[in-house]
DNA sequence: ACGACTCCTTGGAACGGTCCAAATTGCGTA
DNA sequence: TACGCAATTTGGACCGTTCCAAGGAGTCGT
């Protein structure tokens, strides 16, 4: 195992050829002649030789290497956004290179680092947390591009996002086309996309003459915060007949504290959430949800790296998807 | 953007030195002059010299690269062992490249080629089923860590697992501690993991003498098939008073079922996975589960990949860790 | 004043490929 | 038989580092 791989020269050797040559028949070219591309493939076959992809980068200063960054590797959006960008990373031939800064932030950026020294040609950022400033040096280097954060732009980036301003509209539509009026809001602290959503609430609530019932229970995002925040929520005065909560996992939260004081979802309470999550449609919990198309945010975003790589000129440097409404088991008509 | 990086000749005829020199300095030797030292690092921070990992990896033939290969990027108990991995990669400076196959064994094995053709110095495969013979393959040229895969062991592969036995045992002993005789198993196909579970099942239905009680309705591990086996199970004769299923995933949906035929849990019936994923901690789901410890799981992989690549002489190649019990809110004592 | 050391520095050969201009071959044609 | 052209093949420079043997420059003891 430890002793020196073949390389390009003992094959040459074997096969009786210059190294150009077999350098030239393992790319393919047409240039080589039949008998030689035999010799060559007999030779490289024998000896097990597998080209070295470093010194290959060395030489033709191109890593075919995009480096992505992973805030949480534990919240299930992320691993989602990554698998779509990963499918189509890899239908180019290019390889992942993947770091989390593991909410550390020193960490993060000795990482990011890290990935610009092994000459990644495409810098992916799946992160809510990445200072402007920081995001915005990387992209000087290399073509960069932003999944979920959406105030970032500049020259070099792109961001993909989903359009959570509509998607917050759609989930108040939903509940206001069901009946309700009594709507309470389970925040999700300053990360943007949940402020945008908080924002969204109040002017539906606003426009729909509902200002004086506005509800909002602060939380963060979690399941945990979801759940103690509902729990105040519901100690605190008559329960709301809907609760549109800033993501899927507080949402979970929400029901769990709905339980607990004996309401039944949704017969009681409506419940909605954001982000459309696999788990959500576990049928245990069938939540209802606004759906961020997370698998292709992650692909555009992989598309739109390598339209800038191959130097295409992309106008419009922030991609917005929408999303859409998952009417599953945790939304109904008001009863009271 | 686009200018060529700044590299070590230009530090050095920057800060009127040699590029030997800068190379010693930018490694921290202790042997460069103060002065000299000064110099160097005011030239490279002037000129925004980042050192190219790419061409040091073939000087020193390091790629300081693990290669991890995970079988799907959503099933959750997958990443949550890789964040565990990828904490002790980065901690030793190492980097992490990712690829995945996505269930396309094809697929599978260019990915891994282009792994090895990365120089990658080991190899993390974290996945159920690829084939011993290629795995294998793969240890002879690198060393190689797989998990959750127990049958593989040969010279220069290490497997991380935990004991799946034990823990089989575990959750029919809960169940038998709190009265159950009447228990069911949802079955999880023909992996490894999932074969042992059944089979521990039965041995254990045997052991207590409820060998005419043994009843296995086949499921494939996803929500949709513990859904549906569990709905043939109850349509199928009386309710079991509990049901052990082969994961988390499934047992999620035998809840549902057992809500659709109007059965509640844990009062009529119990229900017990395993692996211990995080959305079993979900209060709305609150599932007892036999855990295992997935991130120490990744951890210990990856050290033990450490230490077969600093030389260490390690004896035993199968590393068995214990997994653990978490009563949470799906089991109780029968009501019948 | 001189050799022996210690401390720093340096040039040049790798590392394993790619690329390119030039050399060699093979053939059909005049 | 020699010539021109297309098809192959080749040597060598280069990519940006590391490594190593060897070259200065001081410093110290005698």
């Amino acid at each position: 195992m430890s002793e020196r791989r073949p390389t390009i020269h003992d094959v040459a050797a074997r096969a009786g050829v210059s190294k150009s040559l077999v350098s030239l028949a393992m790319r393919g070219s047409p240039k080589v002649s039949s008998a030689s591309r035999t010799a060559i493939e007999k030779a490289a076959e024998e000896l097990g030789y597998r080209p070295n992809a470093t010194a290959r980068s060395l030489a033709d200063r191109r890593s075919r290497t995009i480096g992505v960054n992973m805030a949480e590797l534990d919240n299930p959006i992320f691993p989602q956004m990554l698998s779509g960008a990963h499918a189509v990373i890899r239908s180019r031939n290019y390889n992942t290179m993947l770091v989390s800064g593991e909410r550390d932030p020193a960490v993060e950026s000795t990482e990011l680092a890290k990935l610009l020294e092994f000459q990644v040609e495409g810098l992916m950022l799946i992160s809510h947390r990445l200072p402007a400033e920081t995001v915005r040096a990387l992209a000087a280097e290399v073509p960069t591009v932003v999944l979920t954060l959406r105030e970032i732009a500049g020259p070099g980036i792109d961001a993909v996002v989903s359009d959570d301003e509509a998607g917050a509209r759609m989930a108040m539509e939903h509940l206001f086309d069901l009946g309700h009026e009594d709507i309470a809001h389970v925040s999700g602290g300053t990360l943007e996309p949940a402020v945008v959503r908080e924002r969204i609430y109040r002017q539906e609530m606003e426009k729909a003459g509902l200002a004086d019932r506005i509800r909002i229970a602060e939380a963060d995002l979690t399941n945990l915060g979801g759940l103690e925040a509902a729990r105040s929520l519901l100690a605190d005065g008559p329960a709301p007949t809907a609760i549109f909560a800033s993501n899927d996992i507080s949402a979970i939260g929400v029901m769990a504290a709905c339980q607990e004081v004996g309401l039944s979802v949704p017969d009681d309470v409506s419940i909605i959430g954001y982000d459309g999550v696999a788990l959500g449609a576990l049928r245990t919990l069938s939540l209802t949800t606004i759906a961020q198309p997370l698998t292709e945010m992650g692909a555009m975003a992989a598309q739109r790296l390598f339209d800038r790589m191959d130097g295409k000129e992309v106008a419009d440097s922030t991609i917005m998807l929408e999303p859409e409404l998952l009417t599953r088991g945790t939304t109904a008509h008001p009863s009271r």
